[in-house]
DNA sequence: AGCACGCCGACT
DNA sequence: GTCGGCGTGCTC
């Protein structure tokens, strides 16, 4: 028999592999398996398909089974084929992406000498003598360590020949050994009776510590259904160590097994909530609309109580024994969140992020797989998708308009919203997205009655919405009445709200506004050697830094371009702005809340704590203040710079910009008192500005649309990029032109381009972009394979082959 | 994607 | 003459 293994690599292929007769029994589809790939590179897969089909070529043997159970499900196997067409590119890559780093295993290549071989040290070639000097000192090393040990390029050949000589051994270690962590366990043998027999005791009358084991034993197993008592519990009940408990089992007199470790006991406090009048109804139309659809859609304002709705359907799902998938974006799965979680649902509740250890993803992934140990909530950043659910019945997505749920690198490129609704149809489970700002599309899709549609539009009772006002900066700064970034009447309403002992959050877009060292004589400014990139200033390495390759260099002292030694930092960041405020406001409190400031473990906590308690009063802060914080006593709100987030290249600039000006807004004054937000801009009769002040969704989404259908974007096309990459200009504009060209002849004018990408290069490659812009209502299937055959057709000339090339499905 | 093999320029 | 550059082809 056969196995299609999937290995994970960017190959649209598995490889064959033979299936050793003795295993032929256990062998299922979703096994890790270890494979040999090539002369001796060992690779952990997945096994696709089983069958009996001889290829027309020599297999290699399946040299081993990972686990006791397939790791990956049916259904996981199919979902992960619907990822890879979609988003166009190989099973290997949404494996890589979908499994917990502890299951992938890669092996390296070990030197070692080969010890039942004389060696004759003149023999060896000067090389060979290097490498011979060095394994006589370390009796094993990684060919790559040789390498740089040597300070040798490719070590390989000298290798190579030093093994047909009989030199040196060549073993393949396989790394990565994280395993989940687990406990000894004890029990009185089955069949040996309920309780400690004479015959025991007089057996072991010598040994005090064994018999005082037992009875320790007898005394911690209160529990009738589970015989297992934990060592741990058993050595302090006893006060002693291993020794006399192996003694015990060598003996008969207990068995030993191992378990995974149990994770920590949290109790479910709160019941599902009793909904309010609004409520109700929307779960009312929601279960119409989920008779029908897969999807709906929640419109919640801030603050009506969306997330109300979400625990009433996890309360249900949990009541029929069935898993729930919580999804939100990584920036908003905060500590808050997921005590609010554990509060409703205790310890049934599991995170999975890519914060958690390698360790904690594995058990998490495991208990999965465990029908006794399987959680039934998860709470999760878009990777977790990917889990092996067994019985999925309900999706969250929490914040659905959310552009960071789209994966950029690596591949695949994956939206977990749209990720999520997939996962949902093979699951035939239920999908709610739910947000107070829905994306266009999403929104769209309920109008067309594709989705299921409920929203919320009043708040609790008591609490107002914020007065939002557009400050006009056009007139200060041409008066010159600007203090740094700030208007005189947001410093204004700042020292009223401190005054008050009332807190100040201050928001700065992130993206941009890193500070750069600009000459002041000729405008010159520094570049990444690598990217067409400023670098800009770091404080805490006080280095210029490439954000793109990581490039990075002392700050000059003069002027590269000129020699001038005026030489001045210019930015826009959170440090600028603290430190600008903190001149005109000397005695006020402020700090930063950006990625920055909050990179070392637990320092974001400490600074959500902190502005709670109110040893903070104004808090600057980038996206990162927006998300999934609720804090009390904002009395104001303050947007630096409107225009900055307006003024993006993107077709979803203005929708983003609402959505985000609009989340920011919604932070001031949750609670009692009428909060103030304050939006300054150059452009404050902007449509969006207004949308923002008057609170007009709805308009600003007609609006929207009618931009998107005239201009050719989503929701009525959907678009995919084709990046092409490589060192030399010449090649990617060569290959880029001839495939434009060829897809002109097939698509016509839905091929834009090529262009250079936004930022042309990077890491020493050129990108150049194709759009392509497809209208709803043809094949997309079909496209991508007209798509791909074009794509093939690069190989066949010897400059174009040169050229990478990624696709970027629904790009964000 | 990685990795090995093979054929040409610049160094001992 | 050797070293090592990268272009070419293959991996079950
Ligand atoms: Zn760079
Ligand atoms: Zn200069």
């Amino acid at each position: 028999m056969y196995a299609d293994v999937i290995l994970p690599l960017a190959l649209n292929q598995t490889f064959t592999y033979g299936i050793p007769v003795e295993w032929e029994g256990q062998m299922e589809r979703g096994r890790r398996v270890l494979v040999q790939f090539g002369q001796r590179k060992l690779y952990a897969g997945i096994v696709l398909r089983i069958h009996n089909e001889q290829p027309g070529y020599d297999v290699k043997p399946i040299l081993e089974i990972e686990d006791e159970i397939p790791i990956v499900t049916e259904l996981q196997l199919e979902y992960w084929r619907w990822l890879a067409e979609y988003y166009m590119c190989s099973m290997g890559e949404v494996m890589n992406a979908a499994l917990p780093a502890a299951f992938k295993m890669q092996s390296e290549t070990k030197v070692s000498r080969n010890p039942e071989l004389e060696v004759d040290e003149a023999e060896l070639k000067d090389d060979e003598f290097q490498v011979y000097e060095l394994l006589l000192e370390l009796d094993s090393l990684r060919i790559s360590d040789l390498g740089k040990k040597l300070n040798w390029k490719n070590p390989m050949p000298v290798i190579r020949r030093m093994y047909a000589e009989g030199y040196v051994n060549l073993d393949e270690e396989v790394k990565g050994t994280v395993k989940s962590k687990t406990e000894r366990r004890y029990r009185w043998p089955e069949g040996y009776g309920e309780e400690l027999t004479q015959d025991a005791f007089d057996q072991l009358k010598r040994a005090k510590v064994q018999s005082e084991l037992l009875l320790a034993y007898f005394k911690l197993n209160t529990d009738k259904e589970n015989p297992w008592v934990r060592e741990a519990d058993l050595l302090k009940a006893t006060d002693s160590n291993r020794s006399p408990l192996k003694a015990l089992v060598e003996k008969g007199w207990l068995e030993e097994k191992v378990f995974p470790v149990e994770p920590e006991r949290i109790a479910a406090v709160e019941s599902a909530p009793t909904l309010s009048d609004q409520q109700a109804l929307a779960v009312q139309n929601l279960n119409t609309a989920w008779e029908d659809k897969i999807t709906s859609l929640l419109y919640g304002v801030t603050s009506s109580g969306k997330t109300e709705i979400y625990f009433h359907y996890i309360h249900e799902c949990i009541e029929k024994n069935r898993q729930s998938l919580f999804m939100v974006p990584e920036i908003a799965l905060t500590a808050q969140m997921v005590k609010r979680l554990q509060s409703h649902f205790g310890d049934k509740v599991v995170t999975y992020t890519s914060r958690l250890s390698d360790r904690e993803r594995l058990e998490v992934w495991e208990r999965m797989l465990d029908p006794e140990r399987r959680p039934l909530v998860i709470l999760g950043a878009r990777s977790s998708v990917f889990l092996p659910f067994t019985d999925l019945d309900f999706v969250v997505v929490d914040e659905e308009h959310e552009s960071s749920y789209k994966q950029f690198d690596p591949a695949p490129r994956y939206h977990g919203r749209d990720a999520a609704i997939i996962l949902a149809h093979y699951h035939k489970a239920r999908v709610l997205l739910g947000s107070a700002t829905p994306s266009i599309e999403s929104y769209q899709n309920a109008e067309e009655g594709k989705y299921g549609y409920a929203e919320l539009t009043k708040r609790y009772s008591g609490i107002r919405l914020p007065v939002v006002e557009a400050v006009d900066i056009r007139k200060e700064t041409i008066r010159k009445q600007m203090h740094g970034h700030f208007s005189p009447r947001l410093l204004e309403a700042i020292k009223d709200q401190l005054e008050q002992e009332k807190k100040v959050i201050l928001f700065q877009n992130r993206r941009g506004f890193a500070p750069v060292v600009i000459c002041q004589n000729c405008g010159h400014s520094e570049q990444c050697v690598n990217c067409d990139i400023t670098l800009t200033y770091h404080k805490l390495s006080h280095q210029l830094r490439c954000h793109y390759c990581g490039y990075s260099i002392h700050p000059p002292t003069k002027c590269k371009s000129c020699g001038s030694v005026e030489l001045k930092m210019q930015g826009f960041g959170t440090e600028k702005i603290e430190e600008d405020l903190q001149v005109i406001l000397p005695n006020a409190r402020i700090a930063r809340m950006d990625l920055d400031a909050t990179r070392k473990k637990n320092s974001f906590q400490k600074l959500v704590d902190r502005f709670e308690k109110g040893e903070i009063d104004i808090l600057i802060g980038t996206q990162m203040v927006a998300k999934g914080l609720d804090f009390e006593d904002v009395g104001l709100v303050g947007i630096l710079s409107a225009d900055s987030l307006l003024n993006y290249p993107e077709f979803r600039a203005h929708e983003r910009a609402y959505q985000l000006m609009s989340q920011v807004a919604g932070r001031a004054g949750r609670r009692e008192e009428r909060g103030l937000v304050l939006i300054q801009s150059f452009q404050p009769d902007h449509r969006i500005i207004q949308q923002v002040t008057t609170y007009s969704f709805e308009e600003m989404f007609r609006e929207q649309r009618a931009d998107r259908k005239q201009f050719h974007y989503p929701p009525f096309y959907r678009l995919i990029h084709i990046e092409m990459r490589h060192v030399k200009v010449e090649v990617v504009s060569d290959a880029s032109d001839f495939l434009a060209g060829r897809l002109q002849g097939i698509f016509g004018k839905r091929v834009l381009g090529p262009e250079f990408a936004p930022i042309a290069r990077v890491r020493g490659q050129y990108h150049k972009r194709i759009i392509l812009k497809i209208e709803n209502g043809l094949s997309l299937p079909k496209v991508k394979k007209a798509l791909q055959t074009e794509v093939k057709r690069l190989d066949f000339h010897k400059d174009h082959r040169k050229v990478r090339v990624y696709f970027d499905v629904d790009p964000v």
